[in-house]
DNA sequence: GAAACTAGTTTCCGTGAAGAAACTTATTAT
DNA sequence: ATAATAAGTTTCTTCACGGAAACTAGTTTC
């Protein structure tokens, strides 16, 4: 049988609020990347994450990282080495977001074979 | 030796690689909401979806709209009505973009869930 | 003739996002 | 003594994102 997908107007408004509340707190130009770094690498230190992150500066780097720690995302942990580290790692609840940056990879991937393909 | 290898440098870069051209060809502040809107309603005139987004002005839709056009993810058809109208659809192309949009509702609406019952 | 509707485009403008570079503080290495 | 490193913070500056409003253009209605 033919599944008819009706799109309730409520439904798709409760739909573009969750969307919304998403891309809200992933908004910024690296929020997603840093995410992403620390999803696929489980343990970062900041200067790791700066030089793992091409183009990044310390100041945006470092309001991201708080940024993203205050929505417990990720966490922060100053380690008692020589010269002070800190160790940055995604939290259970950050983790949770894997899937959407899975999507974002493999769409972006297929993304390439879609452009080589059709063009040029 | 405990030499853990979960993930590889060279696949990582490769996916942080994807994962930045997808976020770059969604940016801009409604994108993605343009997307959701064109996925779950399969077609909408250019008023409709000004009136269906919130806060967005007909530049920045315009704007948009162009981008999103020039990538192929929506298509744009002007109909030979009474006052001219154009209709704007996605693209099979840009349907493939459904699972990003549907990972980002999803994790939205739990996110909110998360919030009400952790805070206050 | 004036107003209203569609789908934009154009102009003008302000703010905030973001970059560059210097600076801080503490420790270690040369 | 000097330099280097980590993890930022601060300051200064700029550019582009995006909003408001006016305008175009064609058709229909009052």
């Amino acid at each position: 049988m033919k599944k008819k997908i009706v799109h309730e107007p409520a439904a798709c408004a409760g739909k573009m609020l969750a969307i919304r509340d998403t891309v809200e707190l992933l908004s910024g130009k690296w929020k997603i990347q840093i995410i992403g770094t620390l999803v696929f690498e489980n343990s970062m230190k900041f200067m790791e994450l700066k030089r793992s992150i091409p183009g990044i500066g310390a100041k945006m780097l470092s309001k991201e990282l708080q940024e993203l720690e205050i929505n417990q995302l990720i966490s922060r942990t100053v380690c008692d080495t020589k010269p002070i580290t800190v160790e940055y790692k995604i939290t259970p609840y950050g983790l949770t977001l894997e899937p959407i940056i899975a999507e974002l990879a493999a769409w972006g991937s297929n993304h390439r074979k879609h452009l080589f393909s059709s063009q040029n």
